[in-house]
Order: C-alpha cells, then sequence, then structure tokens
DNA sequence: GTACACATATACTGGCAGGTAGATTCCGAA
DNA sequence: TTCGGAATCTACCTGCCAGTATATGTGTAC
C-alpha cells in the first residue's frame, strides 16, 4: 500500500515535470519567434520528444500559451496580495509592493511579453479569466494608492490614472529589460519604486539618497 | 501637356487613397483579431474588392504589416522632433512633448498597439529599420531629460530609466485606453503629462491646479 | 516468460491561407 | 468605334502545421 502511493505519487510528479519542461521550453521558443511562428515540433524537438509526447500533456497549442500568460500574470497578482493585507503604512506597503512587483515582472518578462503579444490568440474563456486577474490587480493597487492618499501620504490628482500610470510604468520593463542589462534587478527594483513613489508625490523617507544626483546648481 | 500631367497626379492620388483605406482596413482587423487570424481575403471583403487588388498595391502582407507599425512610431517621433529644436526652456518642452506624446499614443493607438503585438512578424529589415526609430526616439527624449536636469529643473536618479519610464507610462496607454473611456483625450493627456513632471520631481507652474485634490486633510 | 497497460513514436490527414497565372473588364485615346 | 493597356477578378496551387489514428516499445505483475 505504502509502495503504490509513493508510487502514484512519484508519476504525479513525473508527469508535472514534463509539463513543467514543456512548458518552458515553449515560453522560450514562443518569446524568441512569436506563438504562430512555433511550430509544436519544434518544442518537441528541443525536448527530444515527438508532437504527440506534448498532445499527451496539453490537450492543444493554445491551452499552453494560456498557462503561459496565466504564469505571468499570477506572479503579478501575488505580489499585491502579499503586500495589501500587512499592517504596516502606505509607505511602507507601497515600497515592499514596488519593488516586489518590479521584480515579479522582470522574473516573468518572457511570460508576460507573450501575454501582451499573444492575447489575441487564447481561448474567450482565458482571455476572460486572465482578464479577470488583470484587473484584480488593478483594483487592489487602487485601494492600496486609496490608503495612502487617506492618510495624506500620497498627493494624487487622478487614482485611477496613476493605477495605469504605474502599472504601465512597471509592465514596460518586460518589453525593454534584458537581463545582462546595465543594472541587476535589485538596484533597477528600487530605482523603479522610487519613481512610483515621485508618481504619487511621496516623500518616502525609507528611500536611500533618492534625487541626491540632481541638484547640482542652486 | 497640362492635361496629361493632371491626370497622372490625379492617377497617383487615386492610388494613394487605395493604399491609404487597405492601410486603413487592415489596422482595423490586425487590431481586432490579430495579424495571423485576418485573412488578407477579409480585408479585401470589407473593402468590396478582391485579394488581388491588395497584393496589386502591397507587395505582400508583411509589407502591410511593416507600413502600419513604422506609421505608429512616426507619429511618436514626430512629437519629440516638433519639441526639442524649440527655443523655450525644458519645463515648457516636457509639456508640450507630453501632451504631443500622449495624444499622439492615442491618436495611432491601434498602429502602437500592432507593432508591439506583431513585431516578430516583420521582415528583419523592416524590425531594424522601426527600431532604430524607436532608438532616436529615446535619445531624444534623453536629450529632453537632459537639459532639464542641467538647468536643475529636473530632478532625475537615473535618466536613462525615466525616459524608459516615461516612455512607458505613455506607451502602456495604447493598451488600455478606450475612445468612450472616462476621460478626453485632452484631459488625459494634461493628467499623465502632470504625471511625467512628477517623475522627474519637477514643480511646473504652468501646470493647472496640480495636486489640488489631494490634501483633503491636514 | 507471458500478458497487460501505459508511454511514446511513426505516419498520416485535412483545412487553411498566402501568393500567382491567366482571363476579363474598363477607360482613355485616336 | 475600335484599339491598347492598365486595373481588377476568377480560379488555382502549394506548403504548412495542428491535430490524430495506429503502431511500437517498455516495464510490471503474476
Amino acid at each position: 500500500m505504502r509502495a503504490t502511493k509513493v508510487s502514484t505519487s512519484l508519476k504525479a510528479e513525473v508527469a508535472a515535470l514534463k509539463r513543467r519542461r514543456i512548458l518552458e521550453v515553449a515560453t522560450d521558443l514562443f518569446y524568441d519567434s512569436g506563438y504562430e511562428n512555433t511550430t509544436l515540433e519544434e518544442v518537441a524537438d528541443r525536448l527530444k520528444v515527438t508532437k504527440p509526447f506534448i498532445y499527451s500533456h496539453y490537450s492543444s497549442k493554445a491551452r499552453l500559451l494560456a498557462d503561459i500568460c496565466e504564469l505571468g500574470i499570477a506572479c503579478s497578482l501575488a505580489e499585491i496580495n502579499k503586500v495589501l493585507p500587512s499592517s504596516v503604512g502606505p509607505e511602507q506597503k507601497l515600497r515592499l509592493f514596488g519593488e516586489g512587483f518590479v521584480l515579479a515582472v522582470i522574473g516573468s518578462q518572457k511570460q508576460l511579453a507573450i501575454y501582451n503579444r499573444e492575447e489575441k490568440n487564447l481561448e474567450p474563456e482565458d482571455v476572460q479569466r486572465i482578464g479577470r486577474m488583470r484587473r484584480e490587480f488593478d483594483r487592489k493597487l487602487n485601494v492600496l494608492l486609496d490608503e495612502g492618499v487617506a492618510r495624506g501620504v500620497f498627493r494624487i490628482e487622478d487614482r485611477e490614472l496613476a493605477t495605469l500610470a504605474i502599472g504601465g510604468m512597471v509592465s514596460w520593463a518586460s518589453v525593454w529589460y534584458r537581463p545582462r542589462g546595465r543594472l541587476a534587478p535589485d538596484t533597477l527594483a528600487t530605482r523603479i519604486t522610487n519613481l512610483i513613489f515621485n508618481v504619487v508625490r511621496c516623500d518616502d523617507a525609507r528611500a536611500p539618497d533618492r534625487a541626491r544626483t540632481a541638484p547640482k546648481q542652486r
């Protein structure tokens, strides 16, 4: 009994591993060449297997795409969920969120880029499900900003627009970020978060020497 | 002679009109359904013509895509080119540029969305050409920010990053903007530009009652 | 060692859409 | 009215690739 249980569990783990590897390779190829320009045979080739192997784990090419896209959004959503319920002040929340969000975006860069590019190739139900996740993210970021406004620490002209602006500023990193770029992820996270603080016009005490570079004269 | 000249010029105008209409319809369809999911026959149908008609004006589907993408980037590039050489101060330049840029992005929303989604379907030479235009835009925005920093009116921690952040904040509007949305283009342009001023930490005197909404308490 | 089940491969189909060759229509000129 | 050529259409081809029917191997139980 024990043996069979371990065996089935192992089987499940093996299956999960296979699915994960398929997803990884597909992510790389979709990111580099685009969804429609990537053949499932190419995915199979790179894994040294054949097309039916993939179909035994994913029912269609579109489901593969859906998993990739969902993974990307889930990473960002997890960050706001992690921070929002905590009991620290809005400034601290925003800093934690900002840095987590930036790291999530560059960590799931390929998935997010694929989602933004290939949404039109998703099944309508997947579009809706993932769209709901995105709207949930926006709503929660909006709440975070609202807390800061209510306490008078953020000065925001248009909260909804600020949400979109912050989301865009960070999400855009999935377009231009390169792993071997000028800035390490941590530095990037800090500096972009500083820019987020600028957007909400919050003088964040905890930020290390911000804008110390600018006042050369005067 | 006069007659023939007018005649040939008219012919050229007609040809240009046809190309423009093809481009418009293709833009709508590519935007709504994606490049690969749109058939040239669908484009032809909507124009009440046939596929070879399109091929008599565009040598391939990819060339059509390239023209759409280039048009989108050209609109944004034109804005920075319009503002950069003027002799007003950096704050004024930034305001003019910001508002022009936002209006350009929402004016060429479909083209920009298509470019961002379908770059992988462009011919390599088109990718390069349009990529150069994008880099030119970034370089020039960088120059504009540099002028402000040099004069001590912008306080920027990392100029290159600020360029990307501003570009992202505005470009992202091509993802979320809806013509029947809450804000009219002009209002949107003003408010997003205000956010750009926040990013560069510039207290812009000419901005109308910014941040007047926030200090409810205290 | 044989039978069964599961995993994976070989080999195929079917439809779609980009692109084109050749027929046809339309229009301006003489 | 007819001629020539440009514009446009009809009808077709061809390659590609998602998805599948069927075969084959591989390990495990008895």
